[in-house]
DNA sequence: GATAGTCAAAATATCGAAAATTTCAACGCC
DNA sequence: GGCGTTGAAATTTTCGATATTTTGACTATC
């Protein structure tokens, strides 16, 4: 009962993570023959996956020349992360403004769900393994989403879906989810309290603060690991 | 020198053309054997074609059972056309506010190259050849570009792009550019003095203004033809 | 010594046929 | 009469081989 239908979307779902994951670097040129044998699957479908992966924006192609990891331009973290604020705080005031009893409901599971999960979270600065990172990752990927969700407008939600999910690029690729002295656990906190007690503003100013402080941690960390930003 | 440099290409752009110019009408189910055969190409470049569409949102698939063009919901023309009027007018005033010498000009030069366009143009309510709205089309978007190109910001600039892309397919499916008694042609005049005056605010009203007038056009084209919307 | 041209090796792009899946209508059963 | 089953036709998906293009080094020439 996997998700993958054909082998194409197989492939996809690989790349896809191995690119997130940082395991295909950024600017990586990539092997069409070696990936085939990874993802045990011909060209056909490796090839449509990497077509479908370009209209994400992970990868990239040139002419005859080949496939590329999307490059990850240091200087574009800011630019996405204001983009992905306007748009998380514009749907977030639409959400509270219109969203009803379901989507309170969404909010209040998601936020249970990823509120549970930081509680018994090793603290901040310790080693954390890979598979907690992505339990978490996918536990704060659908608290944002919930967030969003009232807004009514389905264009909205694809546009924050697609920018969630280039900072999330970023974000893995510094590998870092939560370092340093923030407390995330509590902006999530005071951003589910916020949002259900219907304070538009204040919500929409926790959210903005919420993925500007992200960001500038994930700068902060690419400029000193010297990361492969090309 | 044809831009096209793989079959692919080739296969994409004829199919996009052929999308947006309502050729292959919302929802239709797309027959492989055929398309393949209208592009003169063979199963894997159209496969990788119709991949890359599918990240466009022109085109949607389902498992195992092939692939269809997106449909076009008539209650989201508000929608995308909110959105985007939002988008593009951030991306003005950022422009306004930071765009240089380089901007200006490249305003002026689409300004002009539209404006001279429009004021050949038989008057509206006459028949116009497809041609001649593909030709005024292409200097629309290129003004529109233009205008948002200074704002610094290459994620809000793409994503203009995106939104421009999904409204002008509800136009040409409604097979209008200009109809009715608007003076489009007006509108673009005041709105290319106001952002070369700086004039911000008016500007991004203007922008406002003429988007949401254009969609409110569209719904109405649209319900009056009961076009297909899905 | 540097530059242009040539050629082989590597990689990408394409095709056409075979395999797997879905669809749909006819049939029998409850 | 309605409903699940069966089987053939249509369609999508996949594979392996072939054709095309790019790359990079080697040679000859200026």
């Amino acid at each position: 009962m996997s998700p993958d239908k054909t082998l194409a979307d197989k492939a996809y779902r690989k790349l896809r993570a191995e690119i997130l994951d940082g395991h295909l670097g950024a600017g990586q040129k990539l092997k069409l023959e070696a990936l085939a044998k990874d993802c045990a699957v011909g060209m056909s479908p490796l090839r449509e996956a990497l077509a479908r992966l370009q209209g994400d924006h992970l990868v990239v192609s040139e002419g005859q020349r080949g496939f590329w990891v999307a490059p990850l331009p240091l200087d574009e973290i800011d630019d996405v992360s204001r983009v992905r604020a306007m748009l998380e705080t514009e749907a977030l005031s639409a959400s509270i403004a219109k969203g009803g009893s379901a989507w309170e409901r969404r909010v209040k599971e998601a936020f249970e769900r990823l509120s549970q999960f930081e509680e018994g979270m090793p603290s901040p600065g310790t080693e954390r393994p890979a598979a907690l990172l992505n339990a978490w990752e996918e536990r704060n990927h659908a608290f944002h989403a919930a967030l969003v969700s009232g807004s009514g407008s389905p264009c909205l939600t694809r546009l924050c879906e697609q920018l969630y999910q280039q900072s999330e690029r970023y974000r893995r690729v510094s590998r870092m989810v939560s370092g340093g002295r923030r407390n995330v656990h509590e902006e999530h906190v005071a951003i589910f309290r916020a949002a259900l007690e219907r304070q538009t503003l204040k919500a929409c100013r926790l959210v903005e603060d919420h993925i500007l402080r992200t960001a500038e941690q994930i700068r902060l960390a690419m400029s000193l690991n010297e990361l492969p930003d090309a």
